[in-house]
DNA sequence: CATGAATGAGGGTTCATTCAT
DNA sequence: AATGAATGAACCCTCATTCAT
């Protein structure tokens, strides 16, 4: 439901009500607990429908890349693109990740993605191996990589004219280079 | 008061209710109205000890280095340190700026702190100067630092048995590498 | 309507929802408002099918005993068979009865059947005037006979398996002993 | 709560809302929710209140008897005075116990009190045994009694000025007589 | 200074009913 | 005839806050 991601860009997560998000769609709010099981279901059905998406875009990117380095770089690309692409979802994603609690309080985003942890580490490790990158701890990098990404988006969110691309040509050399890559053999 | 803190690391913002946090610190609930201005005032204040805390630590760790990529590893590692040493505070403190939102629905996270701002960029502009950064954008750069050293705590956040020590020494070249800093000149 | 007798007796008058009663029959909830004024139409529907069916039987029963003391007898054994071959039905017609309100919120199970009560006070009466009961109360003796049948039903309920014409086989000599009764003259 | 029980004899247990329930008691309704656990919570204890005290009485009133027989009547008579001492709350106990099902669709009133049960039956047992009363079953005796008495209240709850009184000097002697006994040994 | 009873607004959800298809 | 989407009222409950004690 777009107006779900309006309302909780608009407002957060905590003050998206099911009264909120109607009104902004223009429907009852009992719609919502028909239509979906709740809402509970509704947000974690945008979190999903999002973050498919910006999975899909970075695995295709990441498949049509050559070497590691190049991979990781696609990876990256892709991401800043699909951010891009679909600004308001993602930080409405993010926003539910990031303040949503399951029954036991524990965070959703602290329910790391098993196959995007696999997918980047394989790509350092790949790379380390390949001698493009140097000998780094292959969590730290991971989680170096995908925080340093969230930061275009937080960057995104503060300013919206913030271009991307050019964020994008800026944040991957340095991605790599932290890695110990030199564009230069 | 410490409650809160453990409140919010335990049933995140949202459902820290007032309830709770008295109840955890064995108080009527009323006394916290009575203290504070209210809930939001507590939440805040907590917010404020939190982070002057980092800020106090990170400035005094750079002013005893002498050049800037010393200055900035110095930052780095003393944001590392201190959470080590106040992770529980650092976590609820981050809940609450990512969680809380002004009466205009602005996120208190989006409201960056400029003289951290200022500190980073100015660490990264004096090193390119200096000749030991490469020519990157200052807002990239520093945007960057910042959420890989976040990356740190949220990893602390899902492991709390990670040595941020050894993290460190694992990030912080990264970050100096990042800036285009060669250790052997 | 089966399903709704099969809801009301598993969940209860006041869960018995379209939702579940339509769920249960197959059907769209819609239809039920469609082709009943409503669900307090249904349910009264359901009542008046049973009731109507029970009073049938004991009529019938009533109408081929001789005296007063053998119609009484006939009239509690006819009960108690209708509620053995009806058990479902029962249940479902007395919580429906007990729990229902009208707009007045005025219990329909207040709403005495006069012909019943007639029908019985009749008995009763005429057996006082043959000799074969005791001077009682009408009303004392009616409704007694009623709540000590309805106590037949109950108990059928709490364990299913209960005989009720061997319950019948004990009530029955009690009750007519209750009116002073005395079988061998 | 007296206004609960003036709101479940009023409208009944289905339409007993909290709202209502507040609004004659002139107070908020969130008020009901603070003192008790839930609505729940209240119309339980409201059904605890008043069964303790039938209880009580009944129990005084059988101990201070001699005989079976005149345990029974006392029994019988005690619960006769406290029903029209305790009209109201005896009619909206009966029907919260009548209405209310747990989570799983179970009636309360199924959920028989052993106590009362093994009270009635002993009388009745011991009866048997002592001569007074005929060989009936005990199930079917205890549970006639039970009813036989709550029809008494039935009838006090159609006509509020019904003499319960009376209504026992003309039960008592019936209940007494299903069982076999000759009060002129 | 501390309390707990009381409040009223707002939360999500369920429900019988309506209506265009 | 049958449907399912949509509704709005009513449901119970939670909450931050107030206030007399």
């Amino acid at each position: 439901m777009d107006a779900a991601i309006a309302t909780v860009n608009d407002v957060g997560y905590h003050r998206a009500s099911l009264a909120q998000i109607a009104a902004r769609a223009g429907i009852a709010k009992s719609i919502i607990s028909y239509h979906f099981e709740g809402k509970e279901q509704l947000l974690l059905y945008v979190i999903d429908e999002v973050f498919t998406g910006v999975e899909k875009v970075t695995r295709a990117a990441v498949a049509a890349a050559d070497d590691p380095a190049a991979r990781l770089a696609a990876f990256a690309r892709g991401y800043l693109t699909f951010v891009r692409d679909h600004r308001e979802e993602m930080i409405a994603a993010v926003e539910i990740a990031v303040s949503h609690r399951d029954v036991d309080g524990m965070p959703l985003y602290l329910a790391e993605s098993d196959e995007e942890n696999a997918l980047l580490e394989g790509m350092v490790a790949d790379g380390i191996a390949a001698g493009q990158f140097r000998q780094v701890d292959l969590t730290v990098a991971r989680t170096t990589v995908i925080h340093a990404l969230d930061g275009a988006l937080t960057r995104s969110q503060i300013d919206a004219r913030v271009d991307l691309d050019a964020y994008g040509d800026q944040l991957i050399p340095m991605l790599l280079a932290a890695l110990g890559y030199r564009p230069d053999g």
